[in-house]
DNA sequence: TGAGTGACTGTAA
DNA sequence: CTTACAGCCACTC
C-alpha cells in the first residue's frame, strides 16, 4: 500500500484536468502538485492510473511517448493522441511546445 | 533497513 | 533541436 497516496491522487487530479487536443510533461505535474524532483513518480503513479485519466496525454519533457511501451495496445498512445490532432512521428509529438497545456491547480 | 528500479529533469556540450 | 551524466523520490523485494 502506497503511504503517500496523497501524491497519487494529486497526479490524477491534474492529469484528469488536461483539456483535449492538449499534452503536458511529468515535470510540470509534478511542479502543479508541489513536487518538482517526483517527476519519475509522476509516471509511476500513472502505471497506476484508473479510468478517467488520460495517461497518453502526459509525455516527457521532449514530447517523447515515452511511456507507450507501457500501453496495453502497441502504438495505442500514439493513436490517442493523433485522434486529438496531434502529430505524432517516431514517438515524437510534433510542434510539442505548441501544444503543451500548463497545469495549474486552483487554491 | 538497505539496495535496486523507473512513463523524468536540468545542465553541459 | 539532440545526446550524455548525475540527482531525485517513492515503491518493491
Amino acid at each position: 500500500m502506497p503511504k503517500d497516496k496523497n501524491f497519487y491522487e494529486r497526479v490524477y487530479a491534474v492529469v484528469r484536468q488536461i483539456p483535449y487536443g492538449k499534452v503536458t510533461s511529468y515535470g510540470a505535474i509534478a511542479k502543479a502538485i508541489g513536487a518538482p524532483k517526483s517527476a519519475r513518480m509522476v509516471g509511476y503513479a500513472l502505471k497506476n492510473s484508473p479510468e478517467g485519466v488520460p495517461a497518453h496525454r502526459v509525455l516527457n519533457r521532449k514530447g517523447i511517448l515515452t511511456g507507450k511501451h507501457h500501453f496495453p495496445g502497441k502504438n495505442l498512445m500514439q493513436q490517442l493522441l493523433e485522434n486529438e490532432g496531434l502529430v505524432v512521428i517516431d514517438n515524437q509529438v510534433q510542434e510539442f511546445k505548441k501544444h503543451f497545456w500548463n497545469p495549474e491547480i486552483s487554491d
